[in-house]
DNA sequence: TCTGGGGTCCTAGGACCC
DNA sequence: TCTGGGGTCCTAGGACCC
């Protein structure tokens, strides 16, 4: 048997700019991706507004009108990855099989511990993180024999909570007791297809033949079967095996929707320049260029919290990384698919992702030219901040955050 | 005033090649 | 006269995670 913990940090940024800013101590605090006033949701609440009601995920306008005390703080993503990186130091102090699941996120394998053994390590780590990252920054620990239940164990204490699932008995038990979309694994829309079967928790998810399952839910029948019973084989990926990337991309909501190409043109060629650039930095190339759209909400969209997607995907005949190159791709599928109504978010991402430097022969001498000239502006961006340098199509376009923060979270609310 | 932004994996159908 | 079967690539769409 395994013995695994996932150790999941609480409030992670807002706990991170607590311990930095003392004025912060002990006061509801949300974090945001960015600066804009707009359209931006919380990507973390400290544990004191999550009190008052506020969630992460939620609007801004939303959260300040249920805690008017609430401060906001923009989030700072160097900050985070830092103390990510000390943490994560600690975690390699005590296993080698070490998956980083997401910024504020862990698995850890223990190989030779037994699972009290691994309760003392937990507690020993938590009061670790306390001396050497600080006494703000929690995590709440889940103990158990696989990562499903690791996880779940991890979730029901909160915040600084240490949860142990030591065996079937103790899980069967535990699950009839969890809403379904509690399980990592079961989202909205098949938490909803099992409501429509009559399976309201895992208990009557115990009692589905397999074969259904499988007939309605293919091979994620065989998962949700299992799940039921508290079965997960997945391993623990230890983070020097982590797979490279599959797709790079950015999409941006706009402050306000527009139907005006021009607005769209000047947006996309800026997504395009930002993803090529970090296409660069990786030292990657593309062929498959994916864009997308959302349309405006209108009042029944809005009503039934619909979103609109429309897109289309396109290869190109060379792998490139070449902001101009994806742009024209990126244009030509927007003019083919666009409605011409009002936009609310656009996006363009990148895939079949091969390794290699950006090539310095090639037999296009405009292309090559335009290689060289990227490369300067990525030097040039890169000592004075991004968009220093930029097309000049860009020049009047609108404001999109300069660096992009990888690290909002909380789960999409697609449709409810 | 009205739900962001970064990813992954899976399935299915069609085109194309040998 | 008539067209198998396997492999691979491409595209679209759906679902999940943080």
């Amino acid at each position: 048997m395994r013995t695994i913990l996932h150790i999941d940090m609480n409030s992670y940024f807002a706990t991170i700019e607590q311990q930095a800013n003392p004025r912060l101590h002990g006061k509801p605090v949300g974090v945001t991706g960015g600066d804009r006033e707009s359209r931006t949701v919380l990507c973390t609440a400290s544990v004191e507004a999550k009190k008052l009601g506020v969630k992460t995920g939620m609007m801004l306008w939303e959260a300040q009108k249920i805690c008017p005390s609430i401060t906001i703080v923009p989030g700072d993503s160097d900050k985070y990855l830092y103390c990510t990186t000390k943490i994560i130091d600690i975690f390699k102090s005590y296993t080698p099989f070490l998956e980083i699941f997401s910024i504020d996120e862990a698995f850890l394998e223990l190989p030779d511990a037994d699972i009290n053994q691994a309760a003392t390590i937990s507690r020993e780590i938590k009061a670790r993180i306390k001396v050497e990252i600080g006494e703000w920054v929690t995590c709440s620990v889940g103990i158990s024999y696989n990562k499903l239940l690791a996880k779940l164990a991890g979730g029901l204490q909160k915040p600084d909570g240490l949860v142990i699932i030591a065996d079937q008995r103790e899980a069967l038990q535990i699950l009839d007791q969890v809403e379904l979309d509690e399980v990592c694994g079961i989202g909205p829309r098949i938490k909803q297809r099992l409501l429509n079967m009559g399976v309201r928790d895992f208990k009557t998810l115990r009692r589905v033949p397999e074969e259904y399952l499988l007939a309605s839910f293919k091979s994620y029948g065989a998962i949700l079967y299992n799940m039921a019973r508290g079965i997960d084989e997945t391993p623990v990926k230890p983070f020097y095996l982590k797979e490279e990337v599959k797709s790079v991309g950015h999409c941006h909501t706009l402050d306000r929707d527009t139907a005006d190409p021009v607005d769209v043109k000047q947006i996309l060629l800026k997504l395009c320049e930002l993803v090529a650039y970090r296409l660069r930095r990786k030292q990657l190339k593309g062929k498959t260029i994916h864009l997308w759209y959302r349309s405006a909400f209108t009042p029944e969209t809005a009503a039934l919290r619909l979103f609109y997607d429309n897109g289309m995907q396109t290869t190109l005949n060379q792998s490139s990384s070449d902001g101009w190159i994806i742009f024209q791709a990126a244009w030509q599928i927007f003019r083919q698919i666009w409605d011409g109504g009002k936009i609310r978010m656009i996006g363009i991402s990148v895939s079949g992702l091969l390794p290699g430097k950006p090539a310095n022969v090639s037999w296009l001498p405009e292309d090559h030219r335009r290689e060289i000239l990227a490369q300067t502006m990525d030097k040039i961006n890169g000592k004075f901040g991004d968009f220093t340098l930029h097309r000049g199509t860009l020049l009047q376009s609108v404001q999109i955050r300069r660096k992009p923060n990888p690290f909002l979270s909380d789960r999409r609310f697609k449709l409810l």
